[in-house]
DNA sequence: CGCGTTATTGAAGTCCATCAATGGCTGTGG
DNA sequence: CCACAGCCATTGATGGACTTCAATAACGCG
């Protein structure tokens, strides 16, 4: 992993995500406490912020870009787990390693700090434990529906369901519909989706040929027809 | 949901899982003052303990019996999201509805009591806070475990992993293997595995054929080559 | 502008689902 | 206690959705 640049001093209350990730529990005074150990970290696309195993050190938040995270079997196949923006929080984990590899999909920047760190502020702060228990109850509510998807969704299905929670988490307000800014691949997505990349793309194809979205080079999306989208997903 | 015995003079030293779930998170002077809002209830097999979207008043500890975890799409379709055994905690949510739909697979015997109650007793027993968040963490892993299943495996794979899972969990060492008596039908273990009735039985049959495992009526497995049943579970 | 990577499209194949029928528990009532 | 009924599991035959293999096209980066 490499560290570009170190920023004991940088000042949380002017951060970019200061009122999401587990920063939003605290006071700008406890806020103060928690920014002399933390780290501001940079990462190349592709990059490992850690992998599956690993001894866990580090605790994130995610500051910008977008990060990958994913679990393999012994052969290769990989399932992509979630997807992680800026604001979300990264490194829970049981016991004392890492149940997941987390990959920068993009540039990414991150506030890292000690594991310890953290645990010892637990104590004197119970918001954060209340509000790591959140994020962890948040999580496992993100887990199971993704369970429903991979287990019973049709390949149309699946996709509109990715694209629907990827317009609620970085879609923008365009002139015709919704924007999205897709950061990963088609394989990405389909690791995602529990699909291979060929089939992801015919279904993009079908959803343009129906008029629900338009596409825009290899990362734009434009959602023209949200709720058709939404009906595709098999959701309602 | 039918009440069949209520016990507030219930005494947890006593209980069979008195130290699993988030009891074990508690000294017996705290059990005791748990206990005061602690109400013993039973339910028939097949009998809803609540439902996806009911209002989150209640949380459970399963003390006897076994306990499915479905979400449903609008057409029907089903996912088992779990199975809970004694011991298991019940009731995590987010906001103030359940989130997936519990029901006894089970006649089963629960130990209930109010979610306010337990909040209340977060703020005096910081223990219990962490011991949520590690139940938290540890349903997650479970869950993306579940989602490298569903994704990535095929079918034998599957229910392979499946009976380790079970194996490990609820299996009692046999005469001749690993003994579990499955209290769930072969349409509750796929739709936990993403498959259809039809297929779990032909993964059964073969596993059975290559002498992996024995059948002893519609509930006992008996697994003669764990090691066996390990490697066909794409794990290893 | 050109090259490498990623996406798309097409054709063929495979695995699991679906449809259908039989077999076998299990629990109940005579 | 046995017989029956109903549900569940199994087995077989067929079909379909997605995968796999292969080739082309199009980004987008240097």
């Amino acid at each position: 992993m490499q560290t570009t640049a170190a920023s004991h001093n940088y000042p949380c209350q002017n951060c970019k995500v200061r009122d999401k990730a587990i920063c939003s529990a605290l006071t700008n005074e406890e806020l103060r406490e928690l920014s002399k150990v933390t780290t501001e970290v940079q990462l190349a696309a592709e990059a490992a912020v850690f992998y599956e195993g690993d001894e866990n050190t580090y605790l994130f938040n995610v500051v910008a870009g977008t990060i990958r995270l994913t679990k393999l079997l012994p052969d290769g196949r990989r399932q992509v787990t979630g997807f992680l923006f800026p604001g979300d929080f990264l490194g829970l984990s049981v016991g004392n390693t890492y149940v997941y590899t987390a990959e920068a999909v993009t540039e990414v920047s991150l506030c890292r700090f000690k594991r310890g760190n953290l645990v010892k502020m637990l104590d004197r702060f119970p918001n954060l434990e209340h509000r790591l228990l959140e994020l962890a109850s948040n999580e496992l509510v993100q887990a199971q529906t993704q369970l429903l998807l991979l287990g019973q969704k049709t390949a149309t299905e699946r996709v509109s369901s990715v694209l629907v929670g990827l317009m609620e988490r970085i879609g923008r307000r365009g002139d015709d519909g919704i924007v999205i800014d897709l950061p990963m691949t088609r394989g990405d997505l389909a690791d995602y989706a529990g699909l291979r990349t060929e089939t992801v793309s015919r279904c993009f194809t079908q959803l343009r040929e129906e008029g629900v979205i338009d596409t825009l080079g290899k990362h734009g999306v434009n959602i023209r027809q949200p709720e058709k989208l939404a009906d595709l997903s098999g959701d309602q």
